[in-house]
DNA sequence: ATCTCTATTGTTAGGTT
DNA sequence: AAACCTAACAATAGAGA
């Protein structure tokens, strides 16, 4: 651009620069609407000037201004929704893996009981809840050495 | 214009279009606000499409709105305030023009019962205040006759 | 469809009246 | 100040990649 893009300090080459441009912009505004058929306004105005540029009209102007404002609180609406699905969904995640690791804690426990019996240190305090687990978990035990034992007179 | 100002059917030409022409609009709007130091913005949007675009940018955009909605309330309050004025103005006025034409009205009707009087046909219904203004008013016509003879005795 | 290029058209600065 | 002019400049349509 030949004159740089800077706050005109002359006042009345200002307010005719303000002028032409002013219509200019009037008049792109106006062509882009009819060319493609999209709502389009515009508003201009001096902070010290009585009458603000509102165009293509007041009526169509605030028209446009209430569909936006319609829109963003449809977008904001959405926003919090989806914002509501991911929070659920990590909330969902994340009891899902309290659950497996409560599982292994269990299994720890019940595990280093059983070793603590093989030891003959004897099983205090235990309810019906956990002498069940514990016999499940020595059962499996078994099953396993059964199997290794197998293994071991196949192949010797 | 020598692309004829009117709805472009061809919906790639017209997204091209659309495309390039509301850059243009953005910077010319961002340029008019630089140069001339004034408050502008603009929305566009395509019914159907997700974004509407605001600029420059949306909280500026909000802003202008609201200075504009403050703005149009002053003056629309203004307005009805000169209104009120003017509607004082017209009443103050038609009062004044009923009261003269009171007066004149009640001026002609003493001098009709004046000459009823002079015929010899008395005067009958009258008040005190309507006597007192009939005397005055005969006083007047005395006064006037008066003259008018002494107007004639100076000349001849 | 999107980008770049460029001829053409439109806009605007600055000067004149 | 406002309206008009026009050289200079910028925006964009349309074509090609």
């Amino acid at each position: 651009m030949k004159v740089k893009l800077a706050y005109i300090a002359n006042n009345s080459v200002r307010k005719a620069t303000f002028k032409r441009r002013k219509k200019g912009l009037l008049k792109k505004t106006e062509e882009l609407r009819i060319l493609c058929g999209v709502d389009a306004c515009g508003i201009i105005f001096h902070p010290y000037d009585p009458e603000p540029e509102v165009f293509p009209s007041h009526i169509e102007a605030q028209r446009i201004i209430s569909q936006l404002r319609n829109k963003s609180e449809l977008e904001q609406h959405r926003r919090m929704v989806s914002q509501k699905d991911f929070i659920t969904q990590r909330v969902t995640s994340v009891n899902g893996q309290i659950v497996k690791q409560q599982k292994e804690v269990r299994h720890k426990e019940m595990t280093r009981i059983m070793f603590q019996c093989l030891n003959g240190e004897g099983f205090l305090h235990l309810n019906m809840v956990d002498l069940k687990d514990l016999n499940s978990l020595v059962g499996q035990y078994i099953i396993d050495i059964d199997r290794r034992i197998d293994f071991l007179e196949k192949n010797h």
